[in-house]
DNA sequence: ATGCAGCCTCCAGTAACTGGAATGTCAAGG
DNA sequence: CCTTGACATTCCAGTTACTGGAGGCTGCAT
């Protein structure tokens, strides 16, 4: 199994295998001629990178990760709480947008989207309100 | 005004005030002794990128609407536009994170988290299904 | 012989900063 | 007068997770 293989098989760019060799995430062996040649365990290995990076999970976080795939009397307790850790990230990251999304779509909404300069987005963002007041007093 | 100022009233760390005017976003007078100086314009441009910035625009779109800031015979459809395609993403990137989070939580649900090997959070990343086929014919 | 696919390495660039080193300037305090 | 401390400057390097491209190798089919 050359690198092609093994990328068409995890559904890795062939750049991106290497660079997993490059950051020691997954090795691979060489054959004579100096090319890349993967095993039936280096490509599962692949696939599990590439879905636990399709979940969003960080390159250190597989590392942990793959580390307890490999490790058969691991705790599933630590894998949960990888797993959890990354959950509450996702879910501080959807608050957050959904945030921004609500006072963006307030502005959107207030805005004529005309062609006459008068603009409330462009007056929300501005926000002049105070930051005179601190020029003053900072001067 | 110096950097010191600008960045207490804008809310911006000074180092990207400072890169701010590298990469030509905000530019700055200098006083004789080469400091940055900074008068009511600057400040103001750095208050609309500083919440142009944490409502997720880039800095790209910052430029953008910098510009359209600074035109005071824009069209507010142009902004609208700029806002509206940043709304699309923020919408997208939610509903790709939600779609994260069903995932993940299902997984870690049928997790018992305890001392033994058995973890399906391992087992679904894993998802052997269909690999070893994909390496046989590949063979 | 030649073209092409596939492999290799190494270098540089992406976004938006952030950290640190080495240096300079200014006012207040002992 | 000298030192200390806060502030300022520049420049270089690192972050994340790749991605693109140059330049060059081999092996095979035409």
């Amino acid at each position: 199994m050359n690198i092609g293989d093994a990328s068409r098989i995890s559904g890795l760019p062939v750049k991106t295998v290497r660079y997993y060799e490059d950051i020691g995430l997954v090795a691979a062996q060489r054959s004579e001629n100096g090319c890349r040649s993967y095993g039936q365990p280096e490509i599962h290995k692949l696939c599990f990178v590439q879905r636990a990076r399709s979940l969003g999970f960080s390159i250190d976080q597989c590392r942990a990760l793959l580390s307890l795939y490999e490790d058969k009397g691991r705790a599933s307790s630590e894998v949960k709480a990888i797993a959890k850790h990354h959950l509450e990230e996702i879910e501080a990251k959807i608050a957050e947008l959904e945030n921004l999304h609500e006072v963006l779509a307030h502005l959107i909404n207030h805005c004529a989207g005309d062609d006459r300069p008068d603009c409330p987005i462009i007056d929300g963002l501005a926000d002049t309100a105070g930051i005179d007041d601190a020029i003053k007093s900072g001067k």
